[in-house]
DNA sequence: TTAAATTTTTAGACAAAACTAAAAAATAAA
DNA sequence: TTTATTTTTTAGTTTTGTCTAAAAATTTAA
């Protein structure tokens, strides 16, 4: 499908903390079910009840920024979309600050980054852009929407994907349980760290990998929750 | 008066953006009336009610925050005051960061500042500092609390021993009395007014300034009693 | 010292965002 | 298709922080 340039003139509406959070969860939810995200799983995201969500809706529909029926599921409207992807880019971009700059863990930014994300001022997001040097992806190796709400391609792959033979670098994760973040730490996986792949196993999915010198086996679980580029 | 050391446990209380704001002022405030804050006085710096300010005191009241009898003016306790001076902290870096890594100018800091002042992570607000070097004052020039609420002391010196050509801030008075005070504001000379010293006569030690593009002459006994820096 | 002006507090209401409980609609199962 | 289950919505409260209008306390002035 051909994307047509649309020029959108965005009046800047004020919006509270809650609707952004509310438009943020929606947008989530959108790439798993394009044919409306429901009510409930909304509730379940933001750890509230579906009443709620109910009168949110009805709010955001007011304000445009969300197409919503009754019972039908909603959707998010250009406005709504192009929201909710500049409070993802401030959520990333935060979060490469904290990792960068700050010397945080890539499982310790996730809290604070809801927060910073919500301060409003687009000079403080784009100055930041530029002192971070304009990163396409965050520690978790998820893309940064640019100033124009473009995003850019996903170049993280799982490394399961890979073959044999190939050297690649730890981008993120894919699941961010504690207990998964523990295990890659144990091993002295972090973010940036070159993985060499030297052998695959087909029968069990065990990669045999080389990493700082040391050879370890990994299973398949790990990596397929390994993104590497 | 010798300070006792004192080590205050403080209970990780929940606080909202407004309690904190209200906080902030009163501590502000206190400095300049330490005989208790009044109502209106709060209500003006934010830009409220003063019943509303009312109702913000008793509950600020109950957490321990305010000593507060009605009609009597309010006070910070320690465990107050030392909150507010971790947002004048917290506030004081953000500043030094927008300015010397953003490249925000002095006067565009103090709104975004408002906003970043109440993200709640000791971890973040004390890695920005170490990795702004731990600085003693923000760019206007006022102290940063650390770590453990102690304020840096000003390198205050008299007006009479600053040179010709240069310009310095206003900090503080060494006569309290109501004449001195008087005799300041009817020249229009106020905590934080910037002063610049354009020619002094040692025949006399009357000192030529310019204030808000005034120019006026001072005697020697006035130069002797304003702190600046 | 009494009256006038100012400041502060009380009482009652409202909007935002949440909740509970019950009703209505949609979906799944018999 | 009819019943049962699940999902979603409505209706009515609650809490937080604000407001207005009126009452009470304090301060200033005559």
């Amino acid at each position: 499908m051909k994307q047509k340039n649309i020029i959108i003139f965005v009046k800047k509406i004020f919006m509270t903390i809650s609707e952004e959070n509310y438009l943020k969860v929606i947008y989530h939810l959108s790439n798993l079910s394009p044919k409306g995200v429901n009510t409930n799983a909304i509730a379940g995201m933001l750890d509230t009840k579906a009443s709620s969500v109910t009168d949110m809706l009805k709010k955001l529909s007011d304000k445009e920024l969300v197409d919503y029926q009754k019972y039908q599921g909603v959707f998010l409207t250009e406005k709504g979309k192009l929201h909710a992807k500049m409070i993802v880019r401030n959520h990333r971009l935060w979060e490469v600050f904290l990792v960068e700059k700050l010397g945080f863990a890539w499982d310790e930014v996730h809290e604070v980054a809801e927060e910073l994300e919500h301060v409003r001022s687009e000079k403080l997001i784009n100055q930041l852009d530029k002192f971070l040097n304009f990163p396409s992806f965050d520690p978790h190796g998820d893309p940064i929407p640019n100033a124009k709400g473009e995003i850019p391609t996903i170049a993280k792959q799982l490394l399961s994907e890979i073959e044999a033979g190939e050297s690649i670098t730890c981008v993120g994760v894919k699941d961010t349980s504690v207990d998964f973040l523990k295990y890659l730490n144990k091993q002295q996986i972090s973010l940036g760290t070159k993985i060499k792949i030297l052998e695959k196993e087909s029968f069990d999915g065990t990669i045999k990998i080389e990493i700082n010198s040391n050879v370890i086996v990994i299973s398949d679980k790990i990596a397929n929750n390994l993104y590497v580029k």
